[in-house]
DNA sequence: TCATTAGTTGAATATTTATTCAATTATATT
DNA sequence: AATATAATTGAATAAATATTCAACTAATGA
């Protein structure tokens, strides 16, 4: 989408800040992958299972216990946080083993648990 | 949900494991409220908005204008981060100006970054 | 070889949620 | 008082997504 076609339905009331700010803003495929991102840990059960695995390596089976939820809902989950890069496994028997593939995980916990904690 | 009622279809593996995990785990709560925080800067426009807000303080017709969006989409969405306490408000005259309020914002948003930019 | 178990996967369902549209409130201006 | 503009809000629509269910693969062991 062009900047020239527009879609807003108002004025701009601070030309110059908009300017200034249009200017400096990143692109739009940084913030959707910025975006994408934060979704990853904006569900209940993914920031469950992001938090289990910074405790241990585990076990698909394991996790699903931890979490009392179903297999399938765990694995499926896995293979979205695998894609994203967050977490890598490998496979030992018949079992596969995850851990975090992100050095950043435990730094957002702690910053999004400081919000909580006002 | 009871911790006695299994919902889980599998065996544990790592008994000692699941066992410690789950007596570390902090409550139901505290990851509800830690996805929905995460939920919030996972969304492009609202991740923009903040972003904007971490620039300049704004009012909704200058953020619509940055965001080539409509003036009623971006209220419902300030809307839902004021909700969540992570902008403010004050009115004056006819506009109402945004700015941030949550100090972690700009580290996430920088944690993230580091995690796109491998 | 057969049975069992760990894990994955695709389709279906159910839920959540982002944006649009129309109506409304509040402030400023003529 | 009347008009115009900034912003909010509720309802409707459309899109995204979490979980379930059933079928499947791969590895183990009897």
């Amino acid at each position: 989408m062009s900047r020239n076609e527009f879609i807003c339905d108002c004025n701009v009331i601070h030309q110059e800040i908009v300017d200034k700010t249009i200017k400096k803003m990143p692109d739009e495929n940084t913030f959707n992958k910025l975006a994408e991102f934060f979704k990853l840990l904006g569900d209940t059960t993914r920031a469950k299972i992001l938090w289990a695995l910074d405790q241990n390596e585990m076990c698909v089976c394991d996790i699903a216990n931890v979490l009392n939820m179903s297999k399938s809902s765990i694995s499926h989950q896995l293979g979205t946080l695998r894609r994203s890069n967050i977490v890598k496994c490998r496979k030992q028997g018949k079992e596969v083993y995850y851990t975090l593939d992100d050095d950043h995980v435990k730094g957002l916990f702690e910053l999004g648990l400081e919000h909580i904690n006002h």
